[in-house]
DNA sequence: CGACAAATTGACATATCTCAAACGACGTGG
DNA sequence: CCACGTCGTTTGAGATATGTCAATTTGTCG
């Protein structure tokens, strides 16, 4: 795992585009993805599940992105993650009866679904399988504490440097088009919208980007990443 | 999950004190328990594993307490979690190659290990086994995003006092005696540890609590909750 | 008892939020 | 085809929660 810091490259989760892991079961990966049922195309809007409903499947996003969050009491929003193409999600209900978090799509999104009672019948058969879900997870745990320190340890300029970083590695791509709105992205980063809305502008007057509404292109990647690891560390 | 929500119960990780749960594997528990090599004590401040060191084993606490946390680039700390007697920790590893956080022990503290090629291997037998290592993961998954929320969406109060009520209902008590720093507390919520000093001071003001160094005492845990809550929502 | 680490308390600095206004893009309906 | 309303974004000005720095007190352990 390279260059980025703060923001995982989410690559593990990705399984569609993994191509070499030496040490661990890539079968594994293939076999998981082979069990995933029939494309479903889900409109812009549309919810995959929400919190507090019984998770029964496990999600393969195929095209297009997901906006998973949770709601405060308060009514603020905590946007968990955005999964693009290649992603897994759901894993959190595996271990308790219902989801504690909500999914919806961002745009026109197609996704597979592998219900949870087959997930379970396959893995009784599939070691291997099995070995590749539990894989996921574990990943998903070392990513959800790498996000924890940004959240909790960087500032503002630091979090958003990491995310756009993140997001070009994930879609092998220095042109973004983002499919989340400022809110979401500021929610997703524990921040006001308006400081992301700023965070671009200041980028892009540093030269760092140039953004043109949704679209963001990194001019400097390198020097983005250096403001993204001047506080959040390797390894 | 009952009554506290910002930061889970996490009875779910804690298997050693798991008593009931209708519809999901108990004796997959009770086998992964039985799978934990013998007992192993080790001092205050030693170390269970650094970040970036190879991941072989996770690792069962019977008694005592570990910090576990990641370092940034700068040096700043991020507790990740504090785990007690009955916790699971070093499932992140299971997918990765290492570690991306390091443990250590708060006081003398008492661990089992299951080696992770023991692991897969009882895996490969016991799919009921592996059921449970996939569950305690999924739930982890679970307590991570949860403090996600409070990280990102929560303000210093509501996240001390989730905090407070998290370990009480953990410990099953409402005299707690926190053997991690000021510092520590501050690193694990975001905050710097004159505001933990502080807040603390401040809730026993409102008579909230009680507090003498390291020993703090619930007298009014509704009202706490009610604190938590504000913000950080159910379900 | 002495020394060192942890915790408290105060004064001050500031990053980020909040509130508010204005602007732009975009789709709908007349 | 244009007017209009809506939603998202930008930008500004001011408020504030929390961080930082520093001095003091307390606690702990040899």
């Amino acid at each position: 795992m390279g260059t980025i810091a703060t923001f995982s490259a989410h690559p593990q989760r990705r399984i569609a585009s993994r191509s070499k892991d030496p040490a661990h079961g890539r079968p594994a990966f293939e076999e998981l993805l082979a069990a995933f049922g029939p494309p479903r195309v889900l409109a812009r809007g549309e919810h995959l599940f929400h919190s507090g409903g019984r998770g029964d499947a496990v999600y393969l996003v195929e095209q297009g992105s997901i906006k998973v969050y949770r709601l405060s009491a308060a009514g603020d929003e905590q946007v968990l993650d955005f999964q693009l193409a290649g992603d897994v999600l759901g894993l959190d209900a595996l271990g308790t009866v219902d989801h504690g978090c909500s999914a919806v799509t961002l745009e026109p999104t197609r996704v597979r679904a592998l219900p949870l009672t087959k997930l379970r019948a396959l893995c009784e058969r599939s070691p291997r399988l099995h070995h590749g879900i539990l894989q996921l997870a574990s990943r998903r745990i070392g990513e959800l504490q790498q996000h924890m320190l940004a959240l909790g340890r960087l500032n503002a300029a630091e979090r958003l440097a990491g995310f756009l970083l993140n997001l070009a590695t994930r879609t092998q791509s220095r042109e973004l088009r983002l499919s989340m709105s400022r809110y979401a992205v500021g929610c997703y980063l524990g921040l006001a919208l308006e400081t992301v809305s700023r965070l671009l502008h200041d980028f892009e007057a540093q030269g760092l980007i140039r953004v043109h509404g949704r679209d963001v292109a990194l001019v400097k990647p390198d020097r983005l990443r250096a403001l993204a690891a001047a506080n959040a560390g390797g390894a």
